[in-house]
DNA sequence: TTATTGAATGTTATAACATAACAACGCGTC
DNA sequence: GACGCGTTGTTATGTTATAACATTCAATAA
């Protein structure tokens, strides 16, 4: 009981992200409280709620391209995440927009919102096994 | 009829796109052609199928953090687009990722997909007004 | 103690976005 | 004309997200 949403929903949908490194949507995390007989979430609304509130804390990020939610994994302190997601094997990787070094014309003109940062397209091994 | 695609479905879903510069859901361009009663698109599947054409093509985007479509506005000669995205007021605009100089230590080693790169945060006049 | 208030939660219904599955058409070519 | 094949039309359904309103619960002021 270290954590004051140990028995809220948050700490509910917070608990079923972190058993993944990969995305789940909310309809994966409500499935996934389903099975546990014991559980008290028993409908999206309440997914979505737990959801947005852990955006906000910064414990969970939206990857749009995906309509689908993962636990942060990256420590970058209020600054941007980024994600790199693999069209072909499905793999996403968080990074640190910021140290990773957002465009200087963009960043420059633009107020990058903390989880904002996303970029599709093939990562290293898809490209090597020729996989489109 | 400059373009083979005048008469075809794709042709109708770009010109919808071509008269708005923001982004438009398909459900959206739907409504747009229906009400026009000689046109011969009156389901989702057409849209959503002219869509994948056109953006096949490169002439339209999907704005994944939307779930939104949006006609091509950058010569972009089949390299990444990028989009920044106000959270504040929707304004879209879309730009040359590559010639905006995407992050190195994510270009090294990832293939970016065209209509690929995301960046969703405040614009400058939404930041001056101290729209959150 | 009880009333009040406000945040969190529960519940039902529906809106918004997207695709599956199959039928029909048009057209080139054998 | 029969065949193959890509496009289109149609119906149904799957998936993602939110609206609207009722209930619970804890903090605190009366």
């Amino acid at each position: 009981m270290q954590d004051s949403r140990s028995h809220s929903n948050q700490g509910e949908v917070l608990k079923i992200l972190a058993t993944r490194k990969s995305p789940m949507s909310a309809y994966d995390i409500l499935d996934a409280l389903r099975s546990n007989e014991f559980n008290a979430i028993k409908a999206p609304t309440q997914v979505y709620r737990a959801l947005e509130r852990l955006m906000k804390d910064g414990e969970v990020h939206r990857v749009a391209a995906l309509n689908a939610f993962v636990r942060c994994s990256c420590a970058h302190e209020g600054r941007a995440a980024g994600f790199v997601i693999c069209v072909a094997c499905g793999v996403v990787k968080e990074f640190d927009a910021i140290a990773a070094g957002l465009p200087t014309s963009v960043s420059k003109r633009f107020s990058v919102a903390p989880a904002s940062y996303e970029i599709s397209g093939t990562c290293l091994k898809c490209q090597k096994q020729g996989v489109k």
